[in-house]
RNA sequence: CGCGGGGUGGAGCAGUCUGGUAGCUCGUUGGGCUCAUAACCCAAAGGUCGCAGGUUCAAAUCCUGCCCCCGCAACCA
């Protein structure tokens, strides 16, 4: 029996899940569900990631434990999988002891093989030591020459400080990598994804650093208990640590390893085409087959919630439509590897034009007829060619092989290929007319046999996507629920005789317009699960100042003398202001509400003595002000007869 | 020359690798049917496939140049 060890990647827990994170796990259940279905020994495996300063300081705020944290928001994870239908096999967190245990094998396994593959170096750059962290370079405001007190962006004071870390070395795994790229193009996919990361390893690798001191909420580095393994190499080295990898039952290492796919967001794959195969190949340990990194789903806010008051998040499709519903919908709506536009309106649309009107429509319709006109069973007579059957021979390989190939929407395509035949056998045949006429013949019993089948199939097509509503339609349809393999899908599976059963619509129209009118913004989590309070949260206010800490802030009326849209950049506009005092240069992020033409001549406020700031190279000396709506500013305005260089207060 | 994705009937998209009558869903119009969830079936209208060149017997598809949109990247200071 062939395996196959599909992975997610883990979700870090200070995030509520959204759709992006039921995506990835509904597009790894539908791949698993279709292995274990074609008969592989499937191993599926999702998880938390809860290492990391976030945690850690979300939990200090609670004055919790980070583990409690943890451990509160993993629930909502689980209740989450369990309402989508997720069948993962093993849900491994990274706070478990096991996993601590394969991260440790792992670079025991690094050291022993090539021992200066990780080595003790020094990592600078821009610490804060209110946040303990390092601050990447575009988050610091550089200060002028012989200034003392650089800060981040939220005000801290940050210094440039020299840490002692231990270092993969990386570069050494260039050519290496590029060679594995080159004879395995199937690593990545899609290929565009593949040759991105090529250009990214052939700038040349450097080594990284494997080690904080700064972070305490990890796993101690083997032989330093000061520093705390690198959140990366923790993280990725649970799709082993969760097979064994490292202890003493190790025997899931030899039975599922090399993963068939990690499945994961186009955001990570360099992380994980890069990185993790270089410590896999330091490690002596086989690379995984795939890395498959699927597309986002975006969301147009402004255009949708604004203006018709329809938001209405995937937490009340599920209360309202049930899991399948949505499953359905990510997976027919995306083309699977790009980029998606979630609207409620797509969804809905999806689930009354598919859904209502062909899936479950199509079964009423079918299974009614079954139960007038043979008393409530399938019937006697099963039919062994026409063209039904000549059509789902046709689909059924071709679906087979667009769900290998990944192209999930054109194998719901092509089931539906199928499911439209059927209606429009039924209407050619008019098989109402025929028992009015003729009674419930045999010819009969072949048409609604016929119909009945190809509905089996198309229903047995649609498990990996519609688990729980499957087996609810296969039984209404007189077929065995628990029998879905790959036979399953061949003609003929249908017993003659078989009790039909006639219920409620499996898929209920819904009225759009009332639907979405019927929900008001505020409710748009409801049904979710708590809020998990994080570092994410809006900080409540700002703080209260001093009359002389705001006297501190030079405003002052200034006139713009010329101004330019900065190249290449969105909406950033080059401005010269002349202060009273000074000409000066001053860049600003107003360009998507004003052109240059309109600035210049114009009075504007300005702060004139705030820290220089670089902005896409140009250095910037002030602050035009601006009232910001969403995003749009709106520039102070101050009366025209007023002189330039007139203080502000 | 920062990286990437895209521009195809009213809307949303597939097709582009591997040139050969432009396809799907929704919507619109007309007809049919009454088993079914006002569902289903048939038919019709509707497209210079971003622009301009080139290659070819033949270009949405290949080549060159350009325009526009959207992400991302060190762009609200």
């Amino acid at each position: 029996m062939p395996k196959f060890y599909i992975t997610t990647a883990i979700h870090y827990v200070n995030d509520d899940p959204h759709i992006g994170h039921m995506y990835e796990n509904i597009v790894a259940d539908v791949i698993a569900r279709h292995r274990r279905r074609m008969g592989d020994d499937v191993r599926f495996l999702t998880g938390t990631d809860e290492h990391g300063q976030k945690i850690e300081r979300a939990a200090a705020k609670e004055g919790i434990l980070p583990i409690e944290l943890a451990d509160r928001v993993v629930r909502t994870h689980h209740d989450l999988w369990k309402r989508l239908n997720i069948s993962h096999d093993d849900f491994i967190r990274t706070t478990e002891g096991r996993h601590r245990v394969g991260v440790l094998e792992l670079i025991r396994r690094i050291q022993e093989r090539i021992p200066d593959d990780i080595y003790l170096g020094e990592h600078s750059g821009w610490y804060c030591q209110s946040e303990e962290t390092f601050i990447p370079e575009n988050q610091v405001r550089v200060a002028r020459e012989g200034a003392s007190d650089t800060k981040d962006q939220d005000g801290h004071k940050v210094e440039w400080t020299t840490e002692r870390n231990y270092f993969f070395a990386l570069s050494r795994y260039t050519e290496r990598l590029l060679t594995h790229y080159r004879t395995h193009p199937e690593f990545v996919w899609p290929p565009t994804r593949l040759n991105e990361v090529i250009a990214f390893v052939e700038q040349g690798l450097k080594d990284i650093s494997i080690s904080r001191t700064s972070i305490k909420w990890g796993i101690p580095f083997p032989g330093n208990p000061d520093h705390v393994i690198y959140v990366w190499m923790d993280a990725l080295t649970n799709y082993l640590s969760a097979l064994g990898f490292g202890s003493a039952k190790d025997d899931d290492v030899a039975r599922y390893w090399p993963a068939d796919i990690h499945l994961i967001g186009k955001d990570i794959v360099r992380f994980h085409a890069v990185y993790w195969p270089a410590w896999m190949m330091a490690a002596g340990v086989e690379l995984p087959k795939r890395i498959v990194g699927h597309g986002f789903w975006l969301r147009d806010h402004e255009k949708i919630s604004k203006s018709l008051g329809n938001v209405v998040r995937p937490y009340n499709i599920l209360d309202d439509f049930g899991a399948d519903a949505l499953r359905y919908y990510v997976m027919r709506e995306m083309v699977f590897g790009q980029d998606q536009d979630y609207s409620d309106e797509s969804l809905l649309g999806r689930y009354n034009a598919d859904l209502a009107n062909d899936l479950g429509n199509t079964l009423s319709r079918t299974i009614k007829m079954s139960d007038s006109y043979f008393a409530g069973r399938t019937p006697p007579t099963p039919c062994d060619d026409n063209d039904l059957l000549r059509t789902a021979r046709a689909v059924v390989p071709q679906y087979l092989r667009q769900m290998d190939e990944l192209a999930f929407q054109r194998a719901l395509d092509s089931a539906w290929e199928l499911l439209v035949a059927v209606n429009a056998y039924i209407v050619a045949r008019e098989p109402w007319k025929h028992f009015k006429e003729k009674g419930a013949d045999e010819s009969l019993s072949r048409v609604i046999w016929n119909s009945l089948e190809s509905l089996r199939i198309i229903w047995v097509m649609m498990t990996p996507f519609m688990p729980a509503t499957s087996r609810e339609a296969l039984a209404r349809l007189g077929a065995d629920p628990d029998r879905i393999d790959a036979a399953a899908l061949e003609w003929g599976g249908l017993p003659s005789g078989a009790p039909v059963r006639v219920a409620d619509p499996i898929f209920p129209r819904v009225d759009v317009a009332q639907y979405i009118g019927g929900k008001k913004m505020d409710e748009n989590t409801a049904g979710g699960p708590p809020p998990v309070e994080t570092t994410q949260a809006v900080p409540p206010g700002l703080a209260k100042v001093s009359i002389d800490q705001f006297m501190e802030v030079d405003l002052r009326v200034a006139e713009v003398r010329a101004a330019e849209r900065v190249p290449k950049s969105k909406k950033l506009i080059r401005m010269t202001v002349f202060t009273g005092d000074d000409e000066r240069t001053i860049v600003g992020g107003i360009g998507t509400k004003y052109t240059p033409e309109e600035l210049v001549g114009r009075k504007v406020v300005i702060v004139a003595n705030l820290q220089p700031a670089k902005l896409m190279g140009i250095e910037s000396n002030g602050m035009v002000l601006a009232a910001s709506i969403d995003g749009e500013p709106s520039l102070v305005a101050v009366d025209p007869s007023v002189p330039v260089g007139t203080r502000v207060r």
